[in-house]
DNA sequence: GGTGTTTTTGCAAACGTTTGCGAATTGTGA
DNA sequence: TCACAATTCGCAAACGTTTGCAAAAACACC
């Protein structure tokens, strides 16, 4: 039940412990014939390298720890599928730290640092970032998604959330929707400010106000209630622009139980273009959160930062692009 | 930049470095002294005990390996961040092994073996496992989620699938449903069949067959077209139980483009329990899948053997409860 | 075969912990 | 104050690797 080690392998090998660690090390000198000995040696005991010995010696653990909160949007699912896909692709591995388990949250950050993680990326939307500074100091690169912090040293990727509202908030101005609407999450999220304030910006540059309902609470019924609501102002809002597409799809619920026809009566437009959205029953007009592309700029980030520490950071923006369905009328 | 180690907090605190290790051990003997002076120097220095260099030593790590399949459906998503919080609830940190990556798939189970994970967790559900019996044998505990293997030493936990197909057989059948089909994934997963199995068993033991239809592919739009095509069959069944909620709200869709009446022309159940299955849209009746009782059987199954790695395994069973929406009939 | 250059090899010291063991310290009771 | 027991402490050896260094081996060239 003992592991096999470096050492059995050698002994079986018939060579040192050394020869057998340049075997398996990439661009290491070895000779032809040791490397056919140790290979066989090693397959013959089912040996596999400790990475922990090695991420010891190395000062390098190929594990990246991911700090998210809870994943109750399937948003955060895709997001994180694609963060460990992409990782597994090159080699390094993934490693969960719930935010939500202590009172401060954050305390995942610092323990990404126990593991000797190579990196830790922030997902958690809403989480506070009191330790960022900590681990960068302790030489820990740190990169936020889906929002930004400046400080020296943590480097950010992003949706381009106002260029976004300002899509939207167009889309709808030119399909003849007169009173805008956004309905978010109060400023609970860093995406939900930037979207609101990119949509507001449209709107008041092209000469239009637009009214704000926030919605209190994480569930569909909360946000179900939120849409009611602002459906019941007047003069009622005939197009709202929705944080996120969770939300969207609630509203459009909410509008279709008042009686108002979509897109005549309501146009809508969510955000992230979810799976769902593209249901039949939906058929939700949105703006495309391209993860792909969000993640690929965070493993690139990430490969810069390990090759010169010391680089200045960056903040990169992912542009975002509308999928016109049907809860938005043509063009006029 | 180099990381504060435990001979620097010895110094510090004028005591050796095992003194500095016991304190930051459960239930090791310090005097409140040294304890105290230990505790103010790693304070000061910003100390964090290298979890990598206990877990050599310790040859424990407290971290688990995680082998799934793409998240595509949110029900893996929603069972992986339970899975996750729960276990950092107890201090020990999940690790992410996708399992597509590779061709075989199943190498991830061995990547588990790399970091010395404590244990395996597979959810993949159409994987093969055939590496199973190689990571018992290495001493690494493997617990399947969601499917059976008969494999000593190799511990399951699942839900009572083949009892929720023969709930819903008998509310289908209760409710005035007289053609019953089974929606599924053509026996790609070990759910998919137990479940269909107790459905049809059900239906047998009630005098009634049922028609099968397999969805082919892994989007919405194949679940779509395969509900189409199983209800332009003749005679047109009137009670479909779908392998779970994605393919089911896929199959009411289906069913409203062909102008029937849910649940009058057609009534449908599926299996999860989504969140979405909840919504007004759907009104969904099924299966709920209960994610929380797996897991917490799973963890305890895992802290038995860990404790007793030679005790047999176990093949536990949770109960599902069904969820009455509105997509079945009332009980005549 | 001899010289010089390149490649391969083994030794031993690291990496940051834990832990058995014996020594040193502290506490107890008369 | 003394003898004895119970704690606490430090030393050093582990855990499974990598890697700088110098010795050894292989190779090239005349």
């Amino acid at each position: 039940m003992r592991r096999v080690t470096i050492k059995d392998v050698a002994r079986e090998a018939g060579v040192s412990a050394s020869a057998v660690s340049r075997v398996f090390t990439e661009g290491a000198s070895a000779s032809p014939k040791t490397r056919e000995k140790v290979l066989a040696a090693a397959d013959l005991l089912g040996y596999r390298p400790s990475l922990l010995a090695r991420g010891l010696v190395r000062n390098r653990t190929n594990l990246i720890t991911l700090v998210m909160g809870r994943m109750t949007d399937p948003f955060d699912a895709r997001f994180m599928d694609c963060l460990a896909e992409s990782l597994a692709a090159r080699g390094t591995r993934l490693m969960l730290s719930p935010a939500a388990v202590g009172a401060p949250g954050e305390e995942g950050m610092l323990q990404a640092l126990d593991y000797q993680s190579d990196a830790v990326v922030v997902s958690a939307g809403t989480m506070s970032l009191a330790h960022s500074e900590r681990c960068v100091r302790a030489g820990l690169p740190v990169i936020l998604a889906g929002r930004v912090l400046e400080t020296p040293g943590v480097d950010c990727v992003l949706a381009d959330n106002h260029d976004g509202g300002r899509q939207a908030a167009q889309l709808l101005l030119r399909t003849g929707c007169r009173q805008l609407a956004f309905l978010g999450q109060g400023g609970a999220t860093f995406s939900d400010r930037e979207r609101r304030n990119g949509f507001q910006a449209a709107a008041r540059a092209a000469g239009h106000s637009i009214v704000q309902q926030s919605v209190t609470g994480r569930d569909d019924a909360a946000a179900f209630a939120a849409a009611t609501t602002l459906l019941s102002r007047t003069p009622r809002p005939d197009g709202i622009f929705c944080s996120n597409d969770r939300i969207a799809i609630a509203a459009l619920e909410a509008g279709r139980a008042l009686g108002l026809g979509v897109p005549g009566d309501l146009a809508l437009i969510g955000f992230n273009n979810l799976p769902d959205s593209a249901r039949r029953s939906f058929q939700l007009t949105t703006l495309d959160y391209p993860v792909n592309a969000v993640v690929a700029q965070i493993i690139e980030l990430l490969d810069l930062r390990l090759e010169q520490p010391r680089r200045p950071s960056e903040i990169r923006r992912v542009p975002t692009h509308l999928v016109v369905r049907a809860s938005t009328r043509e063009s006029v």
